[in-house]
DNA sequence: ACTATGCCCTTAA
DNA sequence: TTAAGGGCATAGT
């Protein structure tokens, strides 16, 4: 089963933090630090310098770093992963597209093509959890941390994320291993690079050589899966709109259960997924994780203009 | 017997 | 007017 999602990006111009620095990673550690901060500490709004102080960093690095992290301001960013920012997207409507509509939204929209190619695993192979599969993984920077990549011949079958400790690679390992556990894994980080590279680079995800991505699931989370892809960048669903747009309205906790399940953490984007409430309700890499990836994708719609 | 839900209800600021 | 929290229907693994 082969299908063309179509996903909103920015048409010309590069993602913020596309320049050398975007896989380093080293960004990601103050701002999660800092998206930490504000969710536990403080319940209103901390000033920029509160923040600073309290991370112990300047005032002029944080605001740098977001700059160069996120392409926002800290206080933009901060602003664009509150629960008012998600219920205002929500209450934009939810420009949710499917192959459908594919056709008929070329025009006036400033979204460019992308497709991501996505072919479900046979219901057998499914069954043998991952029998007779070949994955191959490796460890890579991204720009929400530590990146555990994982790929079959056909194409991206995993990403999670590793708090970069030995004890982090192993439990990440570990998590991909759960999933599929009777697939053979192997390692070769530099042969995982340049996939993990382009994952993490939406804005190069091109028509004429797409980021192909293998889902492996039940013909339920995969319809799920498949629902995810249509939602935007910079926008966000509700797990009972899933439900309703896959044909089973009042399953919404099931959407969530497989959500949850989603294997390839971003390039899928269960991250855009929220509470009817506009409350970001769960992540299985981490609520933290969860904020950062829509705060880092207002930043590319920022500069899209 | 688990869920990354949502709705309804009550209660307390 | 909200926010928070308990109870419960619901469907898929």
């Amino acid at each position: 089963m082969t299908l063309h999602a179509r996903i909103a990006a920015p048409a010309d111009l590069p993602a913020p933090g596309s320049g050398p620095d975007i896989a380093s990673g080293g960004d990601y550690d103050l701002v999660r630090r800092t998206v930490e901060f504000i969710s536990t500490a403080f319940r209103g709004q901390p000033t920029l310098a509160e923040i600073a102080h309290a991370l112990q960093t300047t005032q002029t690095h944080l605001e740098a770093t977001f700059r160069r992290w996120a392409g926002l301001s800290p206080k933009a960013f901060l602003q664009a992963v509150t629960i008012d920012h998600a219920r205002r997207l929500l209450a934009e409507g939810l420009p949710l597209l499917d192959a459908a509509h594919e056709v008929g939204l070329s025009g006036p929209s400033r979204l460019h093509d992308l497709f991501v190619r996505h072919e479900a695993m046979s219901p057998g192979a499914h069954k043998a959890r991952g029998e007779g599969i070949e994955l191959t993984y490796g460890f890579s920077p991204s720009p929400f941390g530590r990146a555990i990549v994982v790929a079959t011949g056909r194409g991206l079958a995993g990403i999670g994320f590793s708090d970069a400790s030995a004890e982090g690679d192993a439990a990440a390992l570990a998590d991909m291993v759960r999933r599929w556990p009777k697939a053979r894994f192997s390692r070769d980080d530099a042969g995982i690079a340049p996939l993990a590279a382009r994952a993490f680079r939406p804005d190069e995800w091109r028509a004429e050589s797409p980021l192909r991505v293998v889902l492996i699931g039940t013909d339920f989370e995969v319809r799920v899966w498949e629902a995810l892809l249509a939602i935007p960048v910079g926008q966000a669903t509700t797990y009972s709109d899933i439900a309703t747009r896959i044909g089973s309205p009042k399953a919404p906790r099931a959407v969530g259960a497989a959500v949850g399940r989603n294997p390839v953490s971003f390039v899928v984007p269960c991250h855009r997924v929220v509470g009817r409430s506009g409350a970001l309700t769960g992540y299985h890499w981490g609520l933290t994780r969860k904020r950062a990836m829509l705060g880092w994708e207002c930043g590319l719609l920022a500069r899209e203009g």
